[in-house]
DNA sequence: GATGAATGAGTCTTCATTCAT
DNA sequence: AATGAATGAAGACTCATTCAT
């Protein structure tokens, strides 16, 4: 615990952020098929300092995808607190989490991997969360009534960029396709939405398919 | 000929095209990194026999990107042809574009890649077609004026889901998403779209980037 | 035997010595590791060709150190009958030699191979004419008594230059060692040296040449 | 420094020096073609091992290259430093490497490479030894002036046979020829030559061994 | 008889994971 | 607790050899 303060006093981070952090952005930059090599350079760390905290890359995707749910659902409450209107409130949430992952932090989605109790349990958490924010851009007449909170993830999951986005205005596009998707979501709706609405049932199937990481 | 036309009546297709359907698949149920022996698998032949034809495993995902730009300028083209009215022209592009992506024919976008001369001919002739959908459905009223025809490209793009669509409703939800979008893209524009619109020199700069396929 | 005689006047050789030429020239340019594919091009026609005739690689490089061995022999009987002079003699057949493999047509030496009844035919043939050369060099006291006709043939191998001979200078280079070795084997004592002194430069020259390994 | 230390002591050499005598051993064995497998079986390691020192085969073949030179330049200079007379000085300098190549730490000439920085500079300082040892040998009349260092360096790669040299007489008979070439190098005349005359059946021996092709 | 396509074993190389220090 | 070295299991790619035409 020395060790961990000294080191929390000398680089402002613990050793799990350093890891989650570098292989968050990792995954972002190179795709989940990063060497644990690369991860270990970018946290600036022996490739088995990060296998003792995380047994397996798995074990690292997971964490990584935690903390990504963990960051959304933050993101979500803290949205609702600050901005009492329910469009803003939406507004800010989508663009929060977009920005997020301009910033390398929320290589959340896009992966199936197998179920696990610890993520179960943040997973709960998130939908709760984005809910409270598609209920109250719902109750403010800033989202069509028959858009589901699973809609809003998947729709962040769709305006996540598989283009790299170090290009200067891939930031720029990606709020573009926001503002066009929030657009088609405000409420008078031009056209009846096809298929019937996404619940997290679904969603938990789409994302715990067979396949683990490749 | 004879052994060509004989094999065509025996397989339906001709080795090349088992080869390009095979790879698109496997690209967009497993990534990029799928094995070539996987592909194989799913051609039904050697991996040798793929090398002959696609000397590199860069050579194949090249040739499946070139086909992937052409299927979508013979659907842009043939939605001009056969539907007169901008909006009901450029759905139907749209629609046409991610049904094949779900068919496992589609797996264009997503990964940059080194340019080539064969493809930057492809690129163009797909440019066009695109622009002219745009352009149909602008006149209609159909898309707000300070939307590109690198726009659609790159929306159809976000819209194409990076979770696998073998869930039975994974289709539905597509259709539901691509509404919505077409809904935020339709003329009597609720807000004004932020950033500059993208053109197709953007879009070379994305896909062109440094890295090949990692 | 139509056909033969069709293709002699044609191209002037059988199918046979186009092979066997080919493949001498691929295995000294490019090793004995030469794809069956190079040697098919370098003959003008394709692998199955070649594999009708000699039913394996090993069959291919045993008629070739066969022809090769045949070539020596003839040289040597040649030089016999050609000059009277027992050190011309010598001179001639080891310069012959030498100026075939620089010709591409003698990679006859340096590898193992195991023994086949139709080599061993030939072999005999050929020490029996390396000896006459030396005997009839001996008499002449243009030898020291001590060398033998199999002395000759390892020294020939030993002027059998390992850098490649692409080099405009690597055939001057060779006739200087074979004049060297000339003159240790000689009698009496020594002659000038022919071809002009390598300096560092030109080491450097035949050293980096384009290929790498093999 | 502990570490390395307690390693040389237990097995006497450290990991790099096991690899280049592993590799080149193999070379000399079995041409630069022997796989990485069968040099890390030598070695007494896996190849991943190897790998991490010599990213990759070619970079293994370079040490190997610049290790022998090494070997060259220092048997040179030690030459030169215990025989104070040019005749021998040259002898021992040509004997040295030519047992050293039979001991399997020479397989320095023969094949081309791409030129690179460190081998230059390696090659540079070979140079300049044995440029020493010539001169050494003309000004004591053991050298016909118009042979150069680059000659010594050639005529050594002409006597390191490409026949293997696993057979017991091998050694005797690149003495031999050795010999023959230092009478012809002499600015009076020969001597002796030693070991015995190798007769066809040894030629056969030779040829005939275990390996086929590579 | 001759060709081009196809195959399976083998080679170099990488990488997640473990072990000695 | 942390590191660097080591390993074994793939993966891309090649090539001698065979088969259908």
């Amino acid at each position: 615990m020395a060790t961990e303060e000294h080191q929390r006093r000398e680089r402002g981070v613990t050793a799990e952020e350093r890891i989650i952090g570098a292989a968050g952005s990792a995954f972002i930059d190179l795709g989940y098929d990063v060497s644990m090599a690369e991860i270990a350079r970018r946290a600036g760390m022996g490739m088995s300092a990060i296998y003792r905290l995380y047994p397996s890359k798995n074990d690292l995707v997971t964490a990584v995808r935690l903390a990504g749910m963990s960051f959304i659902a933050d993101r979500a409450r803290q949205a609702l607190e600050e901005e009492p209107d329910g469009a803003r409130a939406l507004e800010r949430f989508l663009f929060a989490c977009l920005g997020a992952r301009a910033g390398h932090m929320l290589p959340v989605l896009g992966r199936r991997q197998a179920p696990t109790p610890g993520l179960d349990a943040v997973r709960e958490e998130m939908h709760r969360a984005i809910d409270a924010v598609a209920e109250r851009a719902k109750a403010d007449g800033a989202l069509r009534p028959e858009v589901t909170g699973a809609d809003l993830l998947l729709l962040l999951d769709h305006l996540s960029p598989s283009l790299p986005l170090d290009h200067p205005q891939a930031l720029l596009l990606q709020r573009r396709y926001a503002r066009m998707v929030l657009d088609g979501l405000r409420t008078p709706a031009p056209a009846a939405l096809p298929g019937p609405a996404p619940d997290w049932n679904l969603m938990k199937a789409l994302w715990d398919g067979r396949r683990n990481q490749d």
